[in-house]
RNA sequence: GCCAAGGUGGUGGAAUAGGUAGACACGCAAGACUUAAAAUCUUGUGGACGAUUUUGUCCGUGCGGGUUCGAGUCCCGCCCUUGGUACCA
């Protein structure tokens, strides 16, 4: 072999890593352990493409540079397999979703393998297997028998809680729970019927089910998050969405708010990402006011939430929520049809509509009025959508002052606008500002905002009509979803009360289905599903859990994959503890990684595992863009126009498959081909050619702009596409592909291959002592691929390995140490060639094996220096000194040179700077 | 609107603590090898002007200011691009 045949290359090592179990990993306390994780995939039909490996290659690089450096490395990967397009394809086809998935993994697994990526591919894992969705559930039980106390601040059996009830009532119980849980004594608990105590405690337990309003779309049978909603359809499919009430299953993550924005300052994360978690958690702390209203038959009461209690003199109005409970009965007869009528109009309102009409004001008055706690004027009491439900206590003071949303509604509705703080002019729009003195506000008047806000709380509490308050935006997370392809639910229905399966029980293995759409009745798929009950005949649940339930733990089961008595066991988990680097997109940041975050500080709180947080280190992989080619199809026919000549025509714009075009020039006859839509297509041509737009884009199946994998590796090899990924640019920046470049790298791999071939075979390698340039090159590589490698600069970490191998070229060396490390250097980039090159030199052991070479500062120490010499901040000469040349030295000779006289003569030189081994500076 | 990241040659990008801007690679140009092409190798390659033998001069990191002996890097004010978010009281 004389020339570099990659293909045999990789085959062979890929081959020898699998026999030997290379990257098996194992619990050693005599070494320091490092856990980094990828994202795991969803496996779909459409295969990798070359953008998905980014993340895995990086992640690769970093598991074989800390296997060198003596660590014990858990890196795994495995399969998030349970989701929607498998289901589809099952319902278009019949075919079981299981088979789909296996199908895909398969494929998944061969092309990940072909990277030659070190994975331990014995602790893989799919979400849908049932060994492993067995502690899913398992889990989700331990959710569902858990509180969460806000005194001790985490999660508790709910064992402890019924024991509290029944000595003491849940008077004095410091919950996270419903909003509305009746309050009982001891005595009324004992006197409960078991139906009713169920009731109660369901309102505290972690996973509850809850009334919620969801986005329903009766074609599809199941319910849509808000972004899989626009324009009122559904974004698959286009069928109508409607919002329809439903009892679904909730985790209740709000307990978790504060520790969760709280872990967030621990964490090595992208700054970006975390405040991202923190607007999603959103907390804002302020306060909690009783309103009491004046309705002559009966006082009611109205809690609303201000982060501003220091306007409460500003105040002219209150507003309900459209849900709010009072809503509906605390108007006037004389008001109650246009309340209803607004109600009405309010709930159809689609999210989409209230989005678009941020500017339009609507509202009803209630007739009613509520009493000012200080003032004691009446205040008129609204109702308006722009207040919402769901956040602080569905309603708000009206302060039109120093709130623009109030302004707007106090405008538009002719109320009152009064200021409370100095100095502000409110003729034009609120003064928003936390800043001023306060006026017209009786014994607030004179002190500044901050201090206002703490008199008024303290004043509000002294006269128990409020209290401080801190409220989040974070909501509970629905947790049910109307599919089938998800982990069952491993709960039973008795009086419509839902009970826990036995832990013996599980898993609750997914039923045969003969069809996977919903029921004729609108039940979700498993309705269809004969004997879905357990053993005593009682009804299981029909729902399934989302795609983030399996996702929430994988990272520990890893630790312990084939442990059948835990989800992890204690062994595994002290010693791998949490992931130290996690690599995947940005856009799982307030989704899989903070659901993640949730069930770990509960598994923490019930003492299964020993840290509050899952990911140390976070790093996101920017995404690979190609450029995208566009046709414009005139509207209505299947008649094509080039680019320049669109203008002339209606037409729209349509992605084609960039495959069918070359240098922006369409290939007419395998467009036609292309699909069978288009086999009659016609086409106006400038200069006899159809010219493409084009534009650089996320690269996506839809966008027919997809490079494989597969046929890079078949090219070029393993080897060049890891190199080549890497070196496009900075791991996390978006970047285009472009398969030109691609050229430079294999080149590069071929030089080092030259390195120890010759035309007619191996080199001779000499053990002489090497040569001072020789190390001074080789040890500068190890010192700029190892600090590259620790800050995850990779393509410069390749770049430097190119200069490395250029300069070797040059010295034409053949040096046996200095190629040996050499090869070392480049074997977490390129490890086939890198063992191929090793066992050249003689060993028998794998590289792997081997630890990364010591960096020797000795050997890249200057003997001299070219130092740039600057007048006025403009270099004008370089003049090279001995290394340790004193500074008055170098001062002497720069004042003497030559070619700087036409600058320095007849300025006066008014200082010089001497950076030692940096550069000169000469200010006249 | 708000939050975050970014803007450097024809292209991807480099410059790690404020110290020679453009490393490395692609592309392009010229040359060598070849009947020829491909591949490979050598040289050059930010722009303008000057020189064309070696010098050299000016401009240049989105725009406008500032700090500094010295700014791609720090500060102030803008513009643009990408991603996220959206009535959260």
């Amino acid at each position: 072999m004389n020339h570099y045949d990659f293909k045999a290359i990789e085959q062979k090592w890929q081959q020898y890593w699998e026999e030997k179990r290379t990257f098996s990993t194992t619990v050693d306390p005599q070494k320091p352990k490092y856990y980094i994780l990828d994202m795991f995939p969803y496996p779909s039909g459409e295969g990798l493409h070359v953008g998905h490996p980014l993340g895995y290659i990086a992640s690769d690089i970093v598991a074989r540079y800390k296997r060198s450096k003596g660590y014990s490395v858990l890196h795994p990967m495995g399969f998030d397999a349970f989701g929607l397009p498998a289901e589809q394809f099952a319902i278009q086809t019949g075919q079981h979703p299981a088979i789909t998935t296996a199908k895909n993994i398969q494929r998944y697994k061969q092309q990940l393998q072909q990277l030659g990526l070190s994975y331990d591919w014995d602790r893989r894992i799919s979400t849908t297997d049932p060994n492993y969705y067995k502690w899913t559930q398992w889990i989700f039980l331990q959710l569902f028998e858990s509180w969460y106390d806000t005194n001790l601040q985490k999660a508790r059996p709910i064992k402890a809680l019924i024991t509290i009830f029944e000595q003491h009532g849940n008077q004095q119980v410091q919950a996270s729970c419903d909003k509305d849980v009746p309050l009982f004594t001891a005595q009324a608990w004992q006197q409960m019927d078991e139906s009713t105590r169920q009731q109660r405690l369901l309102g505290y337990r972690l996973a509850f089910l809850e009334d919620t309003t969801v986005n329903w779309c009766p074609e599809l049978g199941t319910v849509l998050a808000n972004e899989e909603v626009k324009d009122g359809l559904s974004e698959r499919g286009g069928y109508p969405v409607i919002r329809k009430q439903m009892k679904q299953w909730s985790l209740r993550i709000t307990a978790y708010a504060n520790r969760l924005l709280d872990g967030l300052d621990r964490i090595k994360w992208p700054l970006s990402t975390k405040e991202m978690q923190r607007n999603w958690i959103g907390k804002s702390v302020g306060a909690e006011v009783v309103f009491k209203t004046t309705t002559k038959d009966q006082a009611y009461t109205i809690s609303i939430f201000t982060t501003r209690p220091d306007t409460i003199f500003g105040v002219t109005y209150l507003v309900l929520s459209p849900e709010h409970a009072l809503a509906k009965t605390i108007g006037t007869n004389a008001q109650q049809t246009s309340i209803e009528a607004y109600i009405t109009q309010a709930a159809n309102r689609s999210d989409r509509d209230r989005l678009a009409d941020v500017t339009h004001v609507t509202g009803a008055f209630t007739g009613a009025y509520a009493i000012h706690p200080f003032t004691k004027k009446p205040l008129p009491i609204w109702i308006a959508d722009y207040v919402l439900g769901g956040y602080g206590t569905g309603a708000v003071m009206g302060v039109p002052a120093h709130d623009s949303r109030d302004y707007a509604f106090a405008k538009h509705f002719n109320l009152p606008i009064v200021s409370v703080i100095a100095g502000t002019n409110t003729t034009q729009g609120a003064y928003e500002e936390k800043e001023g003195v306060l006026i017209n506000s009786d014994f607030l008047d004179g002190l500044p905002v901050q201090e206002a806000i703490q008199q008024i709380i303290q004043k509000l509490e002294e006269l128990e009509i409020g209290k401080q308050k801190t409220s989040y935006r974070l909501r509970n997370a629905i947790f049910s979803r109307q599919r089938y392809w998800g982990e069952p639910f491993p709960i039973y229905y008795k009086n419509g009360i839902p009970y826990p399966l036995p832990v013996e029980e599980l898993p609750l293995e997914l039923p045969a289905m003969a069809t996977y759409k919903p029921t004729s009745t609108g039940e979700p798929p498993l309705g269809n599903a004969p004997n879905w009950e357990t053993k005593a005949g009682y009804p299981l649940e029909l729902s399934t859990m989302p795609g983030w339930a399996g996702s929430s733990w994988y990272f520990f089961r890893y630790m312990d994959p084939h442990n059948h008595s835990n989800f992890v066991g204690k062994t595994a988990q002290s010693y791998w503890k949490a992931v130290d680097l996690y690599l995947g997109g940005a856009e799982h940041a307030t989704g899989h990684l903070l659901y993640a975050r949730f069930w770990t500080k509960f598994l923490y709180d019930l003492g299964y595992v020993r840290v509050e947080e899952p990911f140390e280190e976070l790093i996101h992989q920017g995404m690979i863009q190609n450029k995208s080619s566009f046709v414009y199809r005139i509207k209505g026919t299947n008649q094509f126009v080039s680019h320049n000549l669109r203008h002339a025509y209606d037409t729209i714009s349509m992605h084609v498959d960039i495959h069918l075009v070359k240098n922006d020039v369409l290939d007419l006859e395998r467009f036609k081909n292309w699909r069978p839509d288009l086999h009659d297509a016609s086409f106006i041509l400038e200069n006899g050619q159809y010219i493409c737009d084009s534009e650089i884009e996320k690269m996506s199946k839809s966008k027919y702009n997809t490079i494989n994998p597969d046929t890079v590796v078949a090219q070029y090899g393993a080897d060049t596409l890891r190199l080549y990924t890497m070196f496009l640019g900075p791991l996390e920046q978006a970047k285009p592909w472009d398969m030109h470049g691609i050229e430079g790298v294999f080149r590069f791999l071929v030089k080092v291959w030259r390195l120890f071939y010759s035309e007619t075979g191996p080199k001779a390698l000499t053990n002489e002592t090497p040569s001072k340039e020789a190390l001074k090159v080789i040890h500068k590589a190890i010192k700029k691929v190892e600090e590259d490698i620790k800050r995850y600069t990779f393509n410069t970490a390749v770049s430097n390995l190119m200069i490395c191998v250029n300069e070797l070229t040059a010295l034409k060396c053949s040096n046996q140490t200095i190629l040996k490390n050499l090869v070392l250097i480049l074997a977490p980039f390129a490890p086939h060639l890198a063992e191929e090159l090793w066992q050249l030199l003689g060993y028998t052991h794998g590289v792997i094996a081997e630890p990364f070479p010591q960096y020797e500062e000795a050997y890249v120490q200057e003997e001299v220096y070219e130092y740039p010499i600057a007048i006025n901040g403009k270099v004008r000469a370089k003049i090279t000194f001995d290394a340790h040349t004193p500074q008055l030295e170098i001062e002497k000779r720069v004042l003497a040179h030559e070619a700087l006289q036409k600058w320095i003569q007849g300025q006066s030189i008014k200082k010089i700077i001497i950076v030692p081994n940096k550069m000169v500076n000469i200010v006249v």
